[in-house]
DNA sequence: GACCAGGCACATC
DNA sequence: GATGTGCATGGT
């Protein structure tokens, strides 16, 4: 019966490093977290690329910028009257709690963090440990719709299972590496998206056999 | 033209 | 507590 880390190594050598996350700085990543929310990342790329193309990606130019006009430059990552309102409010969160530093907030102990981060309006538990993780460089276990689908299809945990749940699983059963976890969630992506989208064809999915189930 | 995409909040029973 | 619905653009 294989283990989380026999999948690990499969999964590492069918697709090789997938040099996660794709943002060039810390606050990149937290805009992309919330952007990419249920939302293909070739359009979160498009709305970052406006971002840039307007000088906007930065926390104290974002804080100060109206909504409107964040709207429209975002309007390509979809629910763009949502996610303006969203980036916001984390964009307020970050300048009022560390002056705009992420710096500053990965100084700050995870749990507190993950709970500060929960409790902004638009920021649940996959965007929070998105941004633990890949902006933050926190050991938190990411888990999103791939993550879910590989884990069920491969009977490592039951339909009903929730979010904490199958991150208690991985972070108890992998030893508490933030490099590991970065590296495995972009695996379970690469996975997920090319063997374990919902009409799948399995026949070919390097995780083969599955387990028993 | 359906269906899907790195979710989340809120309404209603 | 569980179940349903709105949000929106863009690629296959």
């Amino acid at each position: 019966m294989p283990t989380l880390e026999d999948y690990f190594r499969k999964l590492s050598l069918h697709f090789g490093p997938q040099h996660w996350w794709p943002g060039e700085t810390p606050f990149e990543v937290l805009v992309g977290a919330v952007l990419t929310q249920n939302t293909a990342w070739k359009n979160v790329e498009k709305a970052i690329g406006n971002l840039k193309t307007f000088r906007l990606l930065d926390p104290h130019k974002l804080h100060e910028l109206d909504e409107e006009t964040l709207q429209e430059a975002i309007r390509p990552a979809g629910y763009f009257r949502q996610k303006a309102k969203r980036l916001k409010a984390a964009v307020a969160w970050l300048v009022e709690r560390f002056g705009g530093s992420m710096e500053k907030a990965a100084r700050e102990e995870t749990g507190k963090l993950r709970d500060e981060l929960l409790e902004i309006k638009g920021i649940g538990p996959e965007t929070a440990d998105s941004i633990l993780l890949y902006a933050l460089g926190k050991p938190v276990f990411v888990i999103d719709t791939y993550t879910y689908r590989v884990l069920t299809r491969h009977h490592w945990v039951g339909e009903e299972t929730t979010y904490e749940e199958m991150q208690e699983l991985m972070q108890s059963k992998l030893p508490r590496d933030a490099k590991l976890y970065n590296e495995y969630h972009a695996l379970m992506v690469a996975v997920g998206k090319e063997f374990c989208r919902p009409q799948a064809r399995c026949e070919r999915c390097p995780l083969k056999p599955y387990l028993p189930g």
